[in-house]
RNA sequence: GGCGCGGUAGCCAAGUGGUAAGGCAGAGGUCUGCAAAACCUUUAUUCGUGAGUUCGAUUCUCACCCGCGCCUCCA
């Protein structure tokens, strides 16, 4: 079956297709910069990372857009809080969240895009939305009165028309006309950064951002339209409202949530002490690689349980891998190629491809990955596998890391020489010639204590950093 | 209350109307000077509970129990 997802909107896993030509017009809600990146937050850009890469893999370009709202309450107040202004404030988290995404091996999207730099087209947007009268305007901040857009509701599949001006929630604080209409343009109050604007002087409003960043580089109605589940409501469905009332299109073709992630099954908190950043994880030891194999093992529309064995437990998965990949690297074969097996190879790489194609069901993609490793593994003790079995199996294996990304390793390589390296281990096996098996043991030991693990095998010792 | 998600072995976690993937951990074994790696055996007669539909349900329906998310800017 072909490359298909769940849909928000329409509640079903549907076929996907590029509305135009070859390309995937896509817009992901990034970061609000007002501190570092958490695994939570890198859950959804691990999967949206993990989207990217297989829409790629299935012969797509890519238009992707990732917005970074550097303009929103809490950036406003921490940065009066340490007497920076907004863009000084704002740039350290986004040069932070670059280098964390990098990191943790997440492809930049083709475009990032800072609120900031498109007030005036938020400004004209708002403008637009007035003159087709789905505002008003109250003590100078403009409003997006709801009521007037039919469709409101279709995407949290949330019933609203019940909800009538004045009627039961008080909303003179900010004299909404209905409590959920919301704010498009936030009038400027003393101490608070505002622009100058055809509409007065203010800040935009959250949701108004995506729409216009969106529309702007990617056209009226975009492909995919992606983010946590916490959007759908309200954040996304504003954006639907604001948008299809501007251009009476369909804004996205296909909404995609992904859902949350806990912390040793607890909501991860600031309070609950449960609260982690990838540099926290990293000062504990865990490589980015483990932390990104976690994240992207469990598809992404499951709930993940996020704990330090699972962490472990990656980090083991990853090494099995990488044990199979150096084993194909430097164990020798007969020569030949084995059929069966080759077979069993395209079997395995097909259905890894199937796996992720039904909704990036990225767990169900490892199983078929892991069974064919075992069974590799199985036929080089048998001898079964030859070397013209090797390069298809590097293809697999190549194959899953352009998605998965998790064998190279992050340490660094300071410290032996490849060279130094083979010379400890000449030395070692020579030692082991002469039944000298202390000395031998003692150069191992000496080794691995610099990062350098030893293998025996009947060709020889292959070895591998830590 | 409304909308939505989930409850599968010690842990993480796939899956299907026909009888339970994979990873990790545990136990035993093979191999090895030792170790590592790898492999083999073993760990769910059972998929939250009850009822129903069916020749047959973990998979469909209903009820219930439990956990969770959203319902004023939180991925």
């Amino acid at each position: 079956m072909a490359l298909r997802f769940y849909n928000t909107l329409t509640q079903q896993v549907e076929p996907f297709a590029p509305l135009h030509d070859n390309t995937v017009r896509m817009y992901t809600c990034g970061p609000t910069v007002y501190n570092y990146v958490h695994i939570g937050n890198l859950r959804t850009f691990t999967f949206q990372d993990i989207l990217r890469r297989w829409l790629r893999a299935r012969g797509y370009q890519l238009d992707h857009v990732m917005n970074i709202t550097d303009v929103e309450d809490k950036i406003i107040r921490n940065a009066s809080a340490e007497h920076k202004s907004i863009a000084e404030y704002t740039e350290k988290y986004t040069q932070a969240f670059l280098e964390d995404t990098a990191t943790l091996r997440l492809e930049r999207p083709e475009r990032l895009v800072k609120a900031t730099d498109h007030i005036t087209d938020m400004v004209e947007a708002i403008q637009k939305l007035a003159a087709r009268e789905y505002t008003y305007t109250s003590d100078g901040s403009v409003y997006y009165r709801i009521s007037k857009f039919h469709g409101y509701g279709k995407l949290s599949h949330n019933d609203f028309s019940g909800i009538r001006a004045g009627a039961r929630v008080d909303v003179d604080e900010y004299d909404k006309a209905n409590a959920r209409d919301f704010v498009l343009w936030k009038a400027a109050k003393n101490g608070e950064p505002s622009w100058d604007s055809a509409i007065g002087p203010g800040r935009p409003g959250w949701h108004i951002e995506c729409s216009v960043m969106a529309m702007k580089y990617l056209g009226e109605t975009l492909d995919i339209h992606a983010g946590g589940v916490d959007l759908i409501f309200p954040h996304h469905e504003n954006e639907i409202a604001q948008s299809e009332a501007l251009t009476s299109k369909p804004f996205a073709r296909f909404w995609l949530h992904s859902e949350f992630l806990n912390v040793e099954a607890q909501k991860m908190s600031k309070s609950a002490g449960n609260f982690y950043t990838l540099r926290d994880l990293l000062g504990m030891g865990y490589a980015p690689e483990v932390v990104r194999y976690l994240l992207a093992s469990v598809p992404y529309r499951k709930k993940l349980n996020f704990t330090f064995d699972g962490l472990k437990a990656a980090a083991t998965a990853i090494d099995r891998l990488r044990n199979f990949k150096l084993r194909l690297e430097t164990d020798r074969f007969p020569e030949g190629a084995n059929q069966k097996l080759e077979e069993r190879t395209q079997a395995a790489a097909r259905q890894f491809g199937e796996s992720l194609d039904d909704d990036l069901n990225t767990a169900e993609a490892l199983a078929a990955l892991f069974e064919y490793v075992r069974d590799a593994n199985t036929s080089m003790d048998s001898g079964e596998f030859r070397a013209g079995n090797v390069p298809s199996a590097l293809e697999l294996l190549n194959e899953f890391d352009r998605i998965f990304d998790v064998l190279r390793p992050s340490g660094d390589h300071a410290g032996l020489t490849d060279a130094q390296v083979e010379q400890h281990i000449a030395e070692r096996a020579q030692a082991k010639k002469n039944r000298e098996f202390a000395r031998a043991d003692q150069i191992r030991k000496q080794l691995l204590e610099a990062g350098i693990i030893l293998e025996d095998t009947k060709e020889g010792t292959r070895w591998k950093r830590k």
